[in-house]
DNA sequence: GCGACAG
DNA sequence: ATCTTGTCGC
């Protein structure tokens, strides 16, 4: 899956593309015990200059146990626009996904699926690329409605936008701010709701998508940690000869 | 027109 | 998102 692809040039055109991609978008995808292989996603941004840091953490979806960490390095390819998001962080993403070893089985995305005013967040846009099963997993609402719900660990109340869910207000723990949980593609909302709730044991975000914030930040610092591993072709190399 | 607005 | 240590409280 390379992304060398036209990319929109503005927000007219990622929004045309958005409103013809989320029709591909499908609801339904594998049971809990199904998912094997569970990946969190995150970038990081540099204050200093233009870098980005792309991480995925695979991790065992059953024992949360670290399989494999892979990071890239990149430059932004599209400004951060409220409900635009997926062409900023989408290129990166998959660039770090392609150097994983064996792909997971989920993915589950610092942001949201189909809570989106077109229904077609950073969740949707990886899941339909990838064709993988996404979830999106956000600490702020993007759009929609809701009440507060309980205060303890896996209480829920839906994300209403229009009349329809599209989405879950999760506590992932008790005493804290609860998270957004949408679908993203090929997933239903009840099984990302499990998902996230089996893969958070102690905080409030789930493990695999802190594990990647904290490893895309912590590169971003030191690059030497991650980095040197990536396979960097010779000088003067030309992977496509012109 | 005003406020809201994933990361 | 990014700038940032310790500290207060459950």
């Amino acid at each position: 899956m390379n992304f060398r692809e036209p990319w929109p040039a503005g927000a007219e055109e990622a929004t045309a593309l958005q409103s013809r991609l989320r029709r591909s978008v499908t609801r339904t995808g594998p049971a809990v015990p199904e998912i094997r292989r569970l990946a969190g996603l995150d970038v990081t941004y540099s204050k200093d200059d233009d870098r980005l840091i792309a991480a995925v953490v695979v991790l065992d979806a059953a024992t949360l146990e670290v399989q494999d960490v892979v990071v890239h390095e990149a430059k932004p390819r599209f400004p951060y626009l409220p409900g635009l998001f997926s062409f900023r962080e989408l290129p990166p993403l998959l660039a770090a996904l392609e150097k994983v070893d064996h792909l997971p089985d989920l993915l589950m995305c610092d942001g949201h699926g189909i809570a989106h005013p077109r229904r077609f967040g950073l969740a949707c846009h990886l899941g339909v690329v990838t064709q993988i099963p996404t979830i999106g997993v956000a600490k702020q609402a993007l759009i929609g409605t809701y009440e507060e719900p309980g205060p303890s660990k896996g209480d829920r109340s839906p994300l209403t936008d229009q009349g329809e869910v599209i989405g879950s207000v999760l506590r992932t723990a008790a005493q804290v701010k609860p998270v957004f949980v949408s679908i993203g593609h090929m997933m239903s909302l009840e099984v990302a709701c499990e998902v996230t709730l089996n893969s958070t044991p102690r905080y409030r975000i789930p493990q695999p998508i802190r594990l990647a914030d904290q490893t895309s930040r912590r590169t971003l610092k030191s690059p030497q940690t991650y980095l040197v591993s990536d396979p960097r072709p010779p000088d003067g190399y030309q992977s496509r000869p012109a």
